[in-house]
DNA sequence: CATGTTAAAGAAAATCATTTTCTATAATGC
DNA sequence: GCATTATAGAAAATGATTTTCTTTAACATG
C-alpha cells in the first residue's frame, strides 16, 4: 500500500497531512516491523530529527481508529504495526519483529455460529523468520 | 478445568497455595469472563474482603507466566482470562466480556513453513454471545 | 496568493496503571 | 513445633500515556 493512498484515507477523514505525520507515517511504513511508540519514534530521529513523542502517539491513534495500525500484545508490551485496512492474517517473528502479511483466510468464521455472532477475527503467527532462522543456526554451529 | 488440579500445578512449581491465591483464582476461574486486574480486584471484593491489588497483579503474573492466563488487548485496556493450558482458541463477546473456549484447531500452522518456523499462534473471535444478541434485540425493538 | 479558521505540534505537567520496596505473616518441609 | 522462605499488603516509586496550553501551519475560500 503506497503512501499516497494513505494520505487520501487520511484526508478522506479530515485529518491534515502535516510534514511530521508524512515523516512518521513514511518510517512506520518502511519498517516492517512491529514498533512501540517509543521505538518508533527513535527510528523517526536517526533520519529526520525532532519530531515529538506526542506527535507519534497520535498518528498511532489516528491509523488505529482508520483500521491502518495493528496492535500487538507481546510480553506485556505494545507494539503496533502498519496495515492495510483489508483483512488479513499476520505472522510475527519473535527475534527481530518483522511482520508478514498472510492474506489466506479460511473464512471459518461460519463454522462458529453456535457461539453467537462473529464480527471479526484475528490470527497471529509467531515465529521466526528465514532470517533469524539462518542467523541462530550460525550462532549456534559457533558454540564449544 | 478444576481448582484442584491449577492448585497441584502451582505446586509443582514451588508456588505456595495462599488463602489470597485461592480467593482470587476461584474468582477469575468462575467468572468465565476476561478482566483487567483492577475489575478482578473488584470482583473479588464483592465476595471476600480485603485481598491487596498488589496481589491479584503478582497472581496473574504467575497465572501467565504458566500458561493459565491468556491476555486480550481491547481498545487499549489489557484483559486477562483464565484458561486451561491446552492449546485452544477464543470467541470474545464485545458486550459482556464472556470468553468461550473453541477447542477446534485446524493446525493450519505448516501451511505456513515459507514464511519462517512456526511456533505458536493464536486466533481470536470477536462478536455478540447469544445472551447478548437477544438483549439487543429486546432493546432495538423498545426503540422509537 | 492573501486571509481566516482550525487542526495539529510540542513542551511541560498531570494522570494512572503497574512495579518495587520493605516489614510482618503464614505456608511449607522437616 | 520450629526454621526457612515465599508471599501479603501498604506505601512509595516508576514510567508510559494522556492532557493542557500556546504557537504554528494546513487547508478552504474567494
Ligand atoms: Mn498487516
Ligand atoms: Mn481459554
Ligand atoms: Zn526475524
Ligand atoms: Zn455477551
Amino acid at each position: 500500500m503506497e503512501l499516497e493512498l494513505i494520505k487520501s484515507k487520511l484526508h478522506e477523514s479530515n485529518f491534515r497531512l502535516t510534514q511530521e505525520r508524512e515523516v512518521v507515517l513514511t518510517t512506520f511504513m518502511n519498517s516492517g516491523q512491529m514498533l512501540t511508540p517509543a521505538q518508533l519514534h527513535d527510528c523517526v530521529k536517526k533520519e529526520y530529527n525532532s519530531v515529538g513523542l506526542t506527535t507519534v502517539y497520535r498518528l498511532i491513534e489516528v491509523l488505529t481508529k482508520l483500521g491502518l495500525a495493528t496492535p500487538f500484545l507481546i510480553d506485556g508490551e505494545i507494539y503496533y504495526t502498519f496495515c492495510s485496512d483489508h483483512h488479513h492474517h499476520h505472522f510475527v517473528c519473535l527475534d527481530c519483529h518483522k511482520v508478514k502479511d498472510i492474506y489466506e483466510c479460511l473464512e471459518m468464521t461460519h463454522k462458529y455460529d453456535d457461539v453467537g455472532t462473529v464480527n471479526y477475527h484475528r490470527m497471529d503467527l509467531y515465529g521466526h523468520c528465514k532470517n533469524c532462522e539462518r542467523k541462530n543456526i550460525n550462532v549456534k554451529s559457533l558454540e564449544p
